[in-house]
DNA sequence: CAGCATCCACGTGGATACTG
DNA sequence: CAGTATCCACGTGGATGCTG
């Protein structure tokens, strides 16, 4: 740590960047919201085939942060074999816009981004 | 890997979510480009004070990522002692209002966010 | 001043096997 | 079916010291 104090840009706690990006920033929490906004309504293995390269641990992990961060529903229902159910909230919905905003820029900008990479590679 | 052929939503050279995320994902560019957009023009110093918690390496690694993707622009004063300017390009410019909505919802939700975590521990 | 080089600690996430 | 448990490889990023 640099200095003691950090501002309030900074403070993981108070600083929405941080706030944000430990939400969206990891590998695949991004990825499942927008199937989920896309799909409905998906049990635990119709993700893990919506989204062909996660593994069962990190979709498990995922799907908990996002629970706990109250953005997925999770529904049990008590049978055997068990059956599983995740849709978005209110939350979850209420951020969709703003990621799909972002995913409309990167579309746009692959490209010019791609090219700029290989010249500055060069 | 999971299975050899990956869909579109997750091959990385093609996936808009990839690109979005290698770009904004890691700890400090989002807090840069924030800063280069609320600043103006700075130099490597200025940048380093007002980001107070990052290294010197972790900023010169994060500015030539957003460098050689061309959101980022570089100019070196060629004189003893060096000076280097940092701005953002037109295409740095037009990612910060997606970024800013999203620093927005972070802000009105932290703390639904943060009961809801506290609510999920227990 | 604006970095680069080196070394290293840690966390993320992948592979595999197992279970209620 | 919907996970958990374990182990481990790798990459990110921090600390420190050096330089044109």
């Amino acid at each position: 740590m640099k200095k003691e104090i950090e501002n309030k840009y900074t403070e993981p706690a108070h600083c929405p960047v941080r706030n944000v990006l430990d939400r969206i920033g990891d590998k695949w929490s991004m990825l499942v919201l927008l199937l989920l906004e896309e799909k409905g309504l998906l049990r635990f293995n119709e993700i893990d085939k919506q989204i062909e390269s996660i593994s069962q641990k990190m979709l498990s992990v995922t799907l908990k942060g996002l629970e706990a961060d109250g953005l997925v529903k999770r529904t049990i229902y008590p049978q055997v074999p068990p059956k599983v159910e995740y849709e978005l909230t209110e939350l979850g919905q209420s951020l969709i816009p703003h990621l799909n905003t972002l995913v409309e820029w990167a579309k746009d900008n692959m490209k010019t981004i791609e090219t700029s990479r290989l010249q500055y590679e060069s």
